[in-house]
DNA sequence: TATGAATGAGAATTCATTCAT
DNA sequence: TATGAATGAATTCTCATTCAT
């Protein structure tokens, strides 16, 4: 008995710290980690203060979590998308659908992951490089697996390149407002392009 | 002996005014625009606060500045070397060449332009996207006039997507000590990615 | 047990924040607005820097927010005892009776209002010249009802030229450290004073 | 010969104090002490920073010699026009018009003795109060002189009130733009409010 | 747990003053 | 004499963080 009543607190509490890390990323999200002061996140919470010094050590703490795991998630959704494909121009195709629809829905996730935390923190730096490393390795390993079909190449570079280059288109969709009705397009003159830059050589 | 104006005075003032700037450069491109403070900065220029505040208005106004003349330098070096050359292929080569020399050279200029300036103020987000449309144009001639010798695409997207691939390389190997030594073969390789990646048929 | 927010925290609060008015204006009336630091007026309210912040926006919107407070608390103590007599004669006596208690009293308010803040702030001169607007009214409401016991003048002039002549007097009784001795006579000696200068036939 | 060219040296540099002198009462005239920085003061004189300490050794030490000039012109001007008559309805008129006529034409005069200076400087308080001092010695001896003429009254404090009311209704007049067209109304009525004040009985 | 009053280090900026030329 | 570049103390204000309730 106590330790379901135990268990529903724990729920509440972490219900609430999900609560406040949502918020925290909006704020962090729109106006960078400088500019966005715990005041503005508790207000977007609608806690107190105090609150949130109860639920998290410190601004930069968080700002670390909160990179760390919209990462993941941005990272998983890729990989997964990539990873229930069989060939290289469908997971070309999926992953760049799956970063692309992140970016129309989620615009926060892409902002805190490109924009909101660049230069800002530094002990974010070597998480910055991990999640590049991450994201490159994610798109080298259907070139690796396509090897055959693809010019012989740096897969590694390349990846790097391509990764560079859908963050780039990306971030200029989020630049206009009607970003979802370009996306489509941006999916389909992408995926011609990896085609193109790995040399792809099938069908 | 109404103090000479005009001749030596004015050119000293001139010279520290210029070796403020570039201390500026390196403490902005190293910290970040919030992180690097005033006494930062002048203390890197070895001047006294005062100082700072006789030659420039403000710490904003000098950042967006030395962004701009920044860009500009980056840009003019990048168009420079691709009208330099004939061939799709060499103005690519050349272009990335000219890039590359000055992030191995001047890491400062890249740092400032890719990482520590993004999202640091309001009103710089403008001057960001005229430098990323600026360098994607840069990009895109050369592919429009090699028109037929290249597959047919959206040129603009395209010149999007390298834009994007060059500077996550180019950042890549600023984040390892020895960028020197890796510059050639990077070159090389994105010279052939980008080949690739327009379908260039030439030859 | 979240937190009593409306209750005695509330009422200290208030507390707390009229405390931090006081100080400022006694800072303020001694020192004058330039003069007078935000670390002064904390160091004279007992409480640190940031206090200052969490109750009032800033320097100059506290000050405007006392003299208009300091102003209408004297306007309404001068406007009260003249309006609770009947006779000329009795209201100016009056009238000027509650003036003077406040200059011995209250010299700070006096103070503010006549020095501290003269030609201090630009947001200011608005707010003063209603001051004196409004005080001259005020003396002059009593000259025209007594319309017909008084000589034929332009009352508006009458009651500025009467405004001021108190208030140097007044602040010549403060110049004077033994201001409360010489209260009553100059209160009587302005009595008569200004029932002359109304040029007052009654009895 | 040496010591003619000497006197012209002389004579330009106190042209050139002087003419420092004016601009400085018209900067704080029309700013106040606090707001009116060296710079201002030197860029509506013409003349470099340096030049300010080469011929005054502050702003404070300006301020308060320039207090002192500005009330001496102003306090002769007005004892002369009284000197000059001899019946005081006619010495009040005078010192009145004299008055006035000097607020319309250098109101930086008067703004500078009742409005620049109030409360800005600790130094200058003392000043001050001579000032005061000075200008109701100046009323009070007509009124002494005509002793037998008016009501039997401690004339110091007449004279205290009508300084005052002075004061007020010629800042009144400031305030307005057309200050010139009332001034001739202004000292009628001021005139008739003086001698009612007085208790005269002449004529 | 939750609150929000209180803190104070630190940042940007101003401006009177100095001094080498 | 005259200049104006250089200085740095002082000021206002912000904001992450603490802690008594």
């Amino acid at each position: 008995m106590p330790y379901r009543s135990s268990d529903k607190t724990r729920q509440k509490k972490d219900a609430k710290r999900t609560a406040m890390m949502q918020a925290a990323v909006r704020v962090f999200a729109e106006k960078g980690y400088h500019a966005a002061t715990i005041r503005d996140i508790v207000a977007a919470a609608g806690v107190a203060i105090g609150t949130f010094y109860f639920y998290f050590p410190d601004k930069e703490t968080l700002f670390v979590h909160l990179y760390e795991e919209t990462a993941d998630f941005l990272l998983q959704a890729i990989r997964q998308a990539i990873s229930s494909r069989a060939t290289l121009p469908q997971q070309i195709a999926a992953g760049l659908q799956a970063y692309v629809n992140i970016a129309v829905f989620e615009p926060a996730v892409i902002q805190l992951l490109l924009v909101g935390g660049v230069g800002a923190v530094p002990s974010l730096t070597v998480k910055q490089h991990e999640f590049r490393e991450k994201l490159v390795q994610i798109w080298q390993r259907p070139l690796q697996n396509a090897d055959t079909l693809i010019a012989p190449q740096n897969t590694q570079r390349t990846a790097e390149a391509l990764v560079g280059g859908f963050d780039e288109v990306v971030l200029g969709l989020l630049r206009h407002p009607e970003a979802g009705s370009q996306a489509g397009t941006a999916v389909q003159e992408l995926t011609r392009f990896a085609l193109r830059a790995v040399g792809y050589t099938g069908s």
